[in-house]
DNA sequence: CGCTCTTGTCATCCC
DNA sequence: TCGGGATGACAAGAG
């Protein structure tokens, strides 16, 4: 049974994964949810494991499966996790902890590719019939704005990518959340935490900044003289790694070289993922920015493994023809397009964050392409909340790409170059309610900057066309400081997190839990009692967790969840301390195997028959039988045999269990039926009461523990969250930052164009630019406050046109 | 021998 | 009022 039981659970969870990565949807969460008790059972094991009352329960439930309210065992809440859990020991697939992420990603990519069931399997990605749904416009979208509704809740795993191997288990919480919603944020937020598990690994971002890089170095080709160069040198320390829009070309090498110090793991599968990344570039991109954008071709410090080449270069291979030979290889690398895939739309979403954020960018021809990307842009977060688990799965991801940017082109032709930067207009306004009617100037650039404005005007031109998918400075910005902020967060604070969960007293379950076997753990805990629970119901006369006859039928499965049972697991689940093969090998010993292991003790010297007095002649054929048995026996004798001692000595006719275990009535009833003194009656209840007793305080130990758990767990989602609000707001720094930059090369644009009466440029030390409440942009002379404006010798109202 | 952990038990509260 | 669950506290035993 506990092999059936194992075999089906671990062949389900790897069944479901494999669907999962294959692209079909496969949500266990309903399945849980809906159950068939039977099959949850199976899975999850009995609702409670503790609560014998529950057997007791079952004379008023019809189903049997009444949950007892304060069993946490049974709580829904810990199903997922269980189910999730078990996903992890899984060593056969060897998968890493993101895996379990990988479930919400093919959510993601089922919400988006179809609304259709469960089942409905998304699998044609590998013919491309996934593309069209992301072809289709309507879908794309739908997708985003999921995403981008479901921001609000925010995945607690943000920390997960830096926390690594702690990750599963906020996975696991987010996904039983997650269960049957349809793609929201926390899967989006999943994926970006993929994501950065992935650039844990030194997987993925590179191909981002690869090719950021690229875009980059063309950039610089373009006349754009660092603006900053004179002063800031804080902002620019501060901005060190953000990417300075114009004249950053030096920072954003910098940045870009110093990722891979930043991560040191950046091994071979970073490279192939990045190589991948750029192959798919290659292959899918429509545009033929080849011409234009060199990118694709691989840096030196690219190193391609061999093996994977081929199956990247082809770029849509699908996972199963990849070599079987090195499963994890292919995990890997499937993650890595997936990664790839992400960063790219990431790309894609922060470019037209930021161009359409600011609503600026000076360059004219380029901002028309940059505009095009902004179509999706509105959204606060600039990380890539729209991947899909669709475009993620890798057979289609080399696919994805030509739809991803015919999508942006085709919002980019519809886009109206109204967008550009127009200091006088709506988007001025924009720009007011963002930064308030105040002095651009003092704001963003440092008196001495504007001192060498006539530099940045050549800036702000971006030749290259094809910069809105390149906006690289935004794009490496983002995405370098991610890692960098990542990286720092990880390291300090993640190592923190990892200390302390580490560091988590001997009650932390995931501390024990053997990867090897799923039913080491809690299920192990909840098969044993899923067992006692069946057995319990053919004793439902009341001899609830004591042995009875009938029990012994429950012996084998019970000796099987119990023997998957691992010995550091004894802290939450104590019942398994003796071997249970030893019990099953001796047919005396059936008595032993009650329901309750918990209650062992008490009950196994007398278990075996009820109405027959005290076997203390068993005891010795056991030990001779089995002198391996004798400590426990020994120890269940003086632990359990205090009060059957005093019954005997009181000659109580009937069994301790069943004066225990007996419903109240057919208690009295046993009592009527035997005249006893009131000694016997007093004692007889005293036994009854204790042992009662007895299972009320194993019950409320076991709370306790899955309460401290449960709040280990909590505090562990809670140092997520914070890990990840951290996160966002450094995000949220960073993007600003990047409106400064922006908002600071327009003003430059713009105030190098002005002209007085006469023709000449204005002084940048002597005037400013200031901003009205109108929107309206006016040039002040410095040291003019807002207050003395009508003053001003010169008032020019100018409309940014970009 | 002392410490820790587990378990049983008691007292008490509460339903 | 009784039965009994829940729980804090204590003690005994084992490692």
């Amino acid at each position: 049974m506990l092999y059936l039981k194992k075999y089906f659970t671990e062949g389900l969870i790897q069944f479901t994964i494999l669907l999962s990565l294959i692209g079909v949807r496969v949500d266990v969460d309903t399945y849980l949810s809906n159950q068939l008790p039977p099959l949850r059972e199976i899975i999850l094991g009995p609702s409670s494991a503790y609560t014998q009352t529950q057997f007791h329960n079952l004379r008023n439930t019809l189903d049997g499966y009444g949950i007892h309210p304060k069993s946490v065992d049974l709580d829904h809440f810990f199903t997922t996790r269980r189910l999730l859990n078990q996903v992890r020991q899984l060593d056969r697939l060897s998968v890493p902890s993101t895996e379990l992420s990988t479930w919400l990603v093919h959510r993601d990519s089922e919400t988006v590719v179809s609304a259709s069931s469960q089942s409905s399997p998304s699998i044609t990605l590998d013919n491309g019939a996934g593309l069209e749904d992301v072809n289709n416009p309507d879908a794309t979208p739908a997708m985003r704005g999921g995403s981008g509704a479901s921001e609000s809740t925010y995945n607690l795993n943000a920390a997960d990518g830096s926390l690594g191997a702690v990750a599963p288990e906020g996975n696991q919480e987010q996904e039983s959340r997650n269960g049957n919603d349809d793609l929201t944020k926390e899967d989006i937020d999943l994926i970006d935490i993929l994501w950065r598990q992935d650039i844990d690994l030194g997987a993925g971002r590179e191909v981002f900044n690869y090719s950021n890089r690229q875009k980059e170095s063309e950039e610089e080709k373009q006349p754009s003289p660092p603006e900053n160069k004179d002063g800031n040198e804080e902002e620019q320390e501060s901005w060190r790694n953000g990417v300075n829009l114009q004249g950053a070309q030096p920072v954003d090498g910098e940045t870009g070289e110093s990722i891979p110090e930043q991560l040191p793991g950046l091994g071979s599968q970073t490279s192939l993922s990045l190589q991948e990344c750029l192959r798919l570039l290659e292959a899918t991109f429509p545009f033929g920015e080849e011409s234009e954008f060199p990118a694709p071709v691989v840096t030196p410090e690219i190193s391609v493994s061999t093996e994977e080449v081929p199956s990247t270069s082809q770029g849509l291979t699908v996972a199963p023809q990849l070599p079987p030979a090195e499963p994890q290889l292919d995990l890997e690398q499937q993650w890595q397009d997936i990664m790839a895939i992400m960063e790219l739309q990431a790309m894609e979403v922060n470019n037209s964050d930021t161009s359409s954020g600011n609503g600026s960018d000076t360059s004219g021809t380029t901002e028309s392409n940059t505009s095009a990307n902004f179509e999706l842009s509105n959204r606060s977060t600039p990380i890539n909340q729209d991947v899909s688990l669709h475009q993620a799965s890798l057979p289609s991801c080399s696919q994805d790409f030509p739809q991803i940017f015919n999508t942006q082109i085709d919002s980019a032709s519809i886009t109206p170059r109204t967008t550009m930067l127009r200091v006088s207009s709506g988007n001025s306004s924009n720009i007011n309610s963002t930064f308030g009617a105040t002095n651009l100037t003092g704001i963003f650039l440092p008196p001495h900057i504007n001192s060498t404005s006539n530099n940045v005007t050549s800036t702000p031109i971006l030749p290259d066309p094809f910069s809105t998918l390149l906006e690289e400075s935004m794009l490496d910005e983002i995405s370098l400081l991610d890692l960098a902020m990542e990286e720092g967060f990880s390291q300090a604070q993640a190592s923190q997190l990892e200390d302390e969960l580490d560091s988590d007293s001997g009650l932390s379950l995931d501390s024990s839990h053997s990867p090897a076997s799923p039913s080491s753990s809690e299920t192990s805990c909840s098969s044993a009692a899923s067992s006692s629970s069946t057995s319990a119901t053919f004793s439902e006369e009341g001899a609830v967790g004591y042995s009875t006859d009938s029990e012994v039928a429950t012996v084998e499965p019970e000796e099987g969840a119990v023997g998957g049972y691992q010995p550091g697991y004894s802290k939450l689940c104590r019942m398994s301390y003796q071997d249970p093969s030893q019990f099953h090998s001796l047919p005396q010993l059936d008595s032993i195997s009650h329901n309750h292991t918990y209650n062992l003790p008490l009950s196994s010297p007398f278990s075996e028959h009820p109405e027959l007095p005290i076997a203390t002649g068993k005891k010795s054929v056991r030990d001779k039988q089995s002198s391996k048995l004798q400590p426990p026996q020994d120890l269940l004798d003086k632990h359990s045999s205090r009060d059957e001692r005093r019954a005997r000595s009181m000659k109580i006719p009937f069994s301790n269990e069943k004066i225990i275990n007996l419903p109240v009535e057919e208690f009295n009833e046993l009592l009527a039926k035997h005249h006893l003194s009131e000694p016997q009656l007093a004692l007889i209840r005293d036994i009854r009461r204790r042992g009662k007793n007895k299972m009320a305080a194993q019950n409320c130990r076991k709370r306790k523990l899955d309460t401290i758990i449960n709040l280990e767990q909590g505090v562990q989602d809670l140092r997520r969250d914070k890990a990840r609000l951290l996160k966002e707001k450094m995000e949220f720094i960073r993007s600003l930052r990047q409106m400064k930059q922006k908002m600071q090369s327009l003003y430059q644009e713009v105030f190098t164009q002005l002209r007085d009466e006469e023709g000449r440029p204005y002084p940048p030390s002597e005037y400013s630019l200031q901003y009205s409440a109108d929107g309206s942009v006016l040039i002040m002379p410095r040291g003019v406050t807002t207050a003395e404006q009508n003053r001003k010798p010169e008032k020019k109202q100018k409309d940014k046109k970009k």
